[in-house]
RNA sequence: GGGGGCGUGGUGUAGUUGGUUAACAUGUCGGCCUGUCAAGCCGGAGAUCGCGGGUUCGAGUCCCGUCGCUCCCGCCA
């Protein structure tokens, strides 16, 4: 080693020692005859001095020294003169007073500050990463990912799971996202795809045997970027035999809380109800408008169709005709909003599908509302007392499909929730969401398409709506599917699978996937099951979501080394990026003739 | 594919209803300086205001297009 201590370690108990540093020079303050370095590696500062009357050679080499050089001090620890430690430094005790300095390596004056953490243009940041990964905070979130992992890999090894690698070049399927796909030299005009995730393999890995499997596993999905999501993620892919749902709740509960409990010293945040609480999607829909709700705060959507159904207000009598629904949500203390931050409301409501918005105010003379003419004294009063108005209070009410009420009331209830400061940023609400349907009409398509995936069992009890007869009703069919979700994020989704061969044909069936579709498709999925597929099941959770969510970012790229920016590049090494021609004539492709 | 936001010395920002030489902080370079720790003091350099076009006597500012970054909708089994 060129070091024989780290720049974090050095306490009053090193005073006398002689020590060897190495790292990148954080920041130099020259006085003329003595200068000041402090000297930055992985584990901390200290600070080393170079005084000309000790060596004129160190003094020297610190003249020329400059911010991110690498060097390598050897000197001896001393305390610092009376008076003069940092407090805000683990090593202000003490000091390094240089005899020898060696410049390793100069560095160009960086591009952005390593010494502060002032913003920088995140594009800046992604195009001179491995600087930015030299910051505080980007330090800080990978090593906070290394401790997740590494916590989540002895849980899952103290109870006995195997941990086993399998293969990014598989093969493409249809269902699902868009896959990234690799052309086969060898094989012209066919392809491999990278897996979206490892889902086939972890269930033949229950047919192998192995019972309980978990993989820290790479995943790709061409689709569009979001703060939550990258075209390459990695998830905790888990599977395990002869259980059923509550078993892989209980594990993942209890390791989520382990988990949280052991980082709370360095993240700050702390669990707020456990156990988790569980909500069936019905009740996650009808009550925050969403499938993966904050939970750190109520205002609960509030149904008031029965109430205002019946009034002389023609847009609720009709859509309560017309088999809508009236909801509404409580905003505490905003009965003075002026008609402008109304209007901004009314807004935001109409850009995610309401055809308008209602407003009611308690004020302590009584109710403001642009209906109040339309409603009774009796409606009026029941409405109050059903959203809980106190005076200041305002009320908001959509009425539409029940699709269009949770999805504008839930973005609505976010909304109000950011506006009033309402979710403690330290807080982890986790809640199970369980009882998914097992499929969704597809608009476009027309068909029936699979919510999870086409492997999730549905409830025993509901198999008869996938049968052929009476009872035929792929709609009402809920599925053994659960997903985990913390603050807002869907942070892992899961399901009891199918294990049975006839239960996955009528599973294909009602996808519209003919026997010879799913034969060459997912043939090796039927087949395996006649040879004693175990019943089993598991969950993904998403670790670059854990993560972030655990350090306190908002962002996953926060909590990503290398990510790629919202267009799907890589700003640091320009991918994606055009290949030789004689690559292309390699894999037997063809360019478009614009698009070479 | 659609909508919103941002783009001004290396970095972070200011720049009014269009009006003189584009301002501030910090960094950077040079000088002075032996107790600083965001060191201090003095001095210097550094911007075709993302790019292209238009309106105008005059554009950082207004309009159109385009590029990049970002957030959201669609999409994400």
């Amino acid at each position: 080693m060129l070091k024989t201590h780290t720049c974090g370690e050095l306490r009053a108990q090193h005073i006398g020692q002689e020590v060897t540093l190495a790292g990148w020079v954080h920041r130099r303050r020259d006085h003329g005859g003595l200068i000041f370095l402090d000297l930055r590696d992985r584990w901390g500062i200290v600070q080393v001095v170079c005084d000309a009357a000790l060596s004129v050679a160190a003094h020297r080499a610190a003249e020329e020294v400059r911010g991110e050089y690498v060097i390598r001090v050897q000197g001896t620890v001393r305390a610092r003169p009376e008076g003069l430690a940092n407090p805000e430094l683990p090593t202000g005790e003490i000091e390094v007073a240089a005899t020898e300095l060696e410049v390793l390596n100069p560095a160009r004056t960086p591009p952005f500050y390593i010494n502060e953490d002032q913003p920088v243009d995140e594009a800046l940041r992604l195009r001179y990463r491995y600087l930015d990964l030299r910051r505080p905070r980007m330090q800080r979130n990978l090593i906070l990912r290394d401790k997740i992992v590494s916590y989540i890999r002895d849980y899952l090894h103290e109870r006995d799971f195997v941990e086993i690698e399998t293969p990014i070049l598989i093969k493409s399927t249809p269902e699902g996202a868009r896959d990234y796909i690799v052309p086969s030299r060898v094989h012209p005009g066919r392809f491999y795809a990278l897996p979206q995730s490892p889902q086939q393999l972890k269930q033949l890995l229950m047919v192998a045997g192995f019972e309980r499997y978990f993989q820290i596993a790479r995943c790709f999905r061409d689709e569009d970027l979001r703060a939550d999501r990258q075209p390459e993620f990695t998830q905790l892919d888990l599977e395990m035999s002869f259980v059923d749902r509550d078993d892989i709740l209980e594990l993942i509960e209890g390791l989520f809380i382990g988990l949280v409990e052991r980082m709370e010293p360095e993240t700050g945040k702390r669990l707020k109800t456990k156990p988790f609480p569980r909500l069936t999607y019905e009740e996650a829909m009808a009550r925050y408008g969403s499938d993966k709700p904050d939970l750190r705060f109520g205002m609960e959507i509030i149904d008031l169709t029965d109430v205002l159904g019946p009034s002389d207000f023609r847009v609720f009598s009709a859509t309560a005709a017309a088999g809508g629904q009236i909801k509404g949500i409580r905003a505490p203390g905003c009965g003075s909003y002026s008609r402008r931050q109304i209007d901004e409301l009314t807004a935001f409501a109409q850009q995610r599908g309401a055809k308008g918005l209602v407003w009611l105010a308690r004020t302590s003379e009584g109710v403001r509302s642009p209906i109040a003419k339309f409603l009774s004294t009796d409606e009026l009063d029941r409405t109050i007392e059903r959203l809980a108005l106190e005076p200041g209070d305002l009320g908001l009410i959509v009425a539409d499909q029940p699709s269009v009420v949770a999805q504008v009331l839930g973005q609505l209830r976010l909304e109000m929730g950011r506006r009033l400061k309402l979710a403690d940023p330290d807080e982890l609400a986790f809640v199970w969401v369980v009882d998914f349907p097992l499929y969704e009409w597809d608009e476009t398509e027309e068909r029936w398409s699979a919510m999870h995936h086409p492997f999730t069992s549905a409830r025993d009890e509901d198999w008869k709506y996938l049968q052929p007869g009476p009872d035929y009703d792929p709609g009402k069919a809920k599925a053994k599917a659960y997903d985990i979700v913390c603050n807002g994020w869907e942070v892992g989704g899961g399901s009891i699978r199918i294990h049975r061969r006839d239960q996955q044909a009528l599973m294909f069936q009602v996808l519209g996937i003919t026997p010879e579709e799913a034969q060459a498709q997912f043939g090796h999925m039927l087949e395996a099951f006649e040879y004693g597929a175990p019943p089993h099941g598991g969950i993904a959770p998403g670790i670059d979501r854990l993560v972030a969510i655990l350090a306190g970012e908002h962002n996953i790229r926060e909590v990503i080394a290398f990510p790629k920016t919202a267009q799907a590049t890589d700003l640091m090494t320009g991918a994606p990026s055009p290949v030789s021609q004689r690559q292309l004539d390699e894999l037997h492709i063809c360019l478009k003739p614009d698009e070479s």
